[in-house]
DNA sequence: GAATTTTATGCAATCGGTTGCGTAACGGGT
DNA sequence: ACCCGTTACGCAACCGATTGCATAAAATTC
């Protein structure tokens, strides 16, 4: 009590100066002495912390940022679309970054807007960097005003040569590719495709990996649809696909939820998986684990991409004219019942859905999971 | 350009300074030209805007947060557990947010954890307030060390009648009430009741609720699982119900993510719904209103509890002597193929799926979206 | 014991805004 | 011409830390 005009009726906070006060030293000592300067002798040292414990002192990180340019907040930028993989992932980012004693600050740009939108508060809040999902329209000026004002810019899953960001991706090429050989391995013979959002690099990437992948053996799509990266979209183009004559036995959804839409159109229609039909996806959101479903995809591990986009953020913050550069991990495919198991993968599968080089981005799960066995399950 | 050392290669911020030496004026009249103070005259005025305009001014938030004593940010404060309802509403959040001209820091308590581990972090950054989902661990000290430094705090879905703390709750017992309601006039017999953690406040809630609607009938629960609040908790949960000689024929599982696991562990045992067993969840998550489900539940309004919550803290955030206050709001009942539907009902449902007193919580659906026809499908 | 190095601390400026108070200039009334 | 009330703006303190430089005290060297 008794700040002289505290916040409201709470009580205002200890400053340095009040620890400084009470001790009879500088406020430069008590400052140096918090952060364990090693010019501080160690007896006022720990009469600084005692002192800054009985008071709970809780530095002041407005009043640091003004002074040091560092704000300790990253800026995450959304999108105003539904994006089940992040949006479920998030709770890992933020573990990430308060690891590295840094905040995130949530920023949305909105579906038909542009990552301009956000540089104000980016700026206003001397952002000390910010990571963007793939699902957010960028402009590269909107990416070079970010650098050119000190913040530097990860993309997720998306890669702009001409700035100075850089960028962490799980491989959608070399997934895609691994999907079709996995599709034709199944000896699956008409192939479909359901694309993302046009003029999204990701979607871009997972047709272009899919059909090298096809390419490789002498085959190509036998059906294209697009479904926007989206449940209603994916479901419509699925319908589109069951109606062509003869009907594909097999369809590569470029997104989970894309792909379990298809699994509910595909039922709808009265057809087996993947008796009748193989269905494949690619994120690995949790809904794809579901019995319901049990899709078969390629997870993104996300625990790797968020802790090399802070490691690039951070190493970008040290040293600002680090160039920019570009990681890829892979992702690991989880082998379920959507699509029929070519011979030789029932013994891959269990190794598959969990290599050792990388953590497994839907690790821990309950003992008494029904999702536990992840593969070999051959009824849908 | 040569700010003195500017943020790295990035060019520095222009700053008031720079506009006033710019214009021979004082850093005030700057300062207070940029605010639209009356004092000042319309000419400077307009000089002033024109060479921030110009140098892309964007005013330093931290030193304004320093002096003024407000940050502008409030504080989001999630669990380490899933929580797909509030995850998926994400959005939702941010945009009432930045409509207010605030930002959104997110914070998360892990699972064993409390909300006094943020404490530092709200403390430091000086938040104007935060809203508190109903999974995050809180103890009354926390909340009221919260409240004691000047920190409002929301709780969603949850109130805590000693602290000064604020609620906005998604009425969970009325709700409850209405499901019972519901399957009583489906003509259902033996009605079980999966619950949520123990000692969540919303778990108990909807379970009282769901147990006075019975009552009302002169009913009762004919069996009772635990799901905690998990899908694969429902999962088991639902195998023990299903166990049961006479089987139960209808669930309310106390969330959605327990009722999705119900569908599926009730098709898996060869049954189907709602024809032997009628299932209802409560949230209205998206995944509820997919084909392979078709759920019915009660939607939470999210729109409606966040515009509330940051209602109540800006509110607290002018007046800090407030007192606290507890808003309730109500669910709209989906109603979809997962029940029976009993007579009467059929007319009613497209009304209630829609409610004119609130918008739709899951209101904005693409035009050809599967999902359209809430009401009246009895196929699951 | 004097000179020199090392160690520990203080002074004061600084970050970039905001704001209470003081005052010059101006216009109008008589 | 004098008084007075506005109007428009400047001065300087302040918010709460950090930090370069100066300096007093202690330790070391010769």
């Amino acid at each position: 009590m008794g700040g002289k005009r505290g916040r409201g009726s709470g009580g205002s906070l200890p400053t340095v100066d009040m620890i400084s006060a009470r001790l009879g030293v500088s406020k430069s000592t008590v400052s140096r002495a918090l952060k364990g300067h090693r010019s501080i002798s160690e007896k006022t040292r720990a009469a600084v912390m005692a002192i800054a414990r009985e008071l709970g002192y809780q530095p002041n990180a407005i009043a640091r940022g003004l002074v040091t340019r560092r704000s300790g907040i990253i800026g995450f930028v959304i999108a105003e679309t539904e994006n089940p993989f992040f949006e479920e992932q998030l709770e890992k980012l933020t573990k990430h970054v308060s690891r590295r004693e840094m905040q995130v600050l949530l920023l949305q740009v909105a579906t038909n807007g542009d990552l301009a939108d956000v540089i104000p508060s980016m700026l206003q809040y001397r952002l000390d960097g910010c990571i963007i999902l793939a699902s957010v329209p960028v402009s590269k000026e909107a990416v070079a005003t970010c650098t050119r004002y000190g913040v530097p810019v990860v993309l997720l899953n998306r890669t702009m040569p001409e700035t100075k960001a850089s960028s962490v991706l799980c491989n959608s090429f070399a997934g895609s590719q691994r999907i079709a050989e996995f599709l034709i391995a199944g000896g699956h013979s008409r192939i479909a495709f359901i694309a993302g959002r046009q003029n999204s690099i990701i979607a871009h990437d997972r047709e272009a990996g899919f059909r090298a992948g096809l390419a490789a053996a002498g085959r190509e799509i036998y059906a294209r649809e697009e479904g926007g990266f989206t449940f209603a979209g994916g479901y419509q183009a699925t319908k589109r696909l069951l109606s062509l004559t003869p009907r594909p036995d097999a369809i590569f959804a470029s997104s989970d939820i894309m792909a379990l839409a298809a699994l509910d159109a595909i039922r709808e229609a009265g057809l087996r998986v993947p008796d009748d039909i193989s269905v494949i996806g690619f994120d690995g959101i949790r809904a794809s684990a579901w019995p319901a479903y049990r899709l078969t995809t390629i997870a993104q591990p996300a625990d790797i991409l968020f802790e090399r986009s802070i490691d690039l953020l951070t190493a970008r913050i040290e040293d600002p004219n680090r160039p920019p550069e570009a990681i890829y991990v892979h992702g690991n495919m989880l082998i379920r019942g959507s699509a029929r198991i070519p011979p030789g993968y029932e013994l891959l599968a269990e190794h598959l859905d969990r290599p050792s080089s990388a953590e497994n981005a839907t690790a821990q799960k309950p003992p008494d999971d029904p999702m536990k066995h992840d593969a070999g399950e051959r009824r849908a």
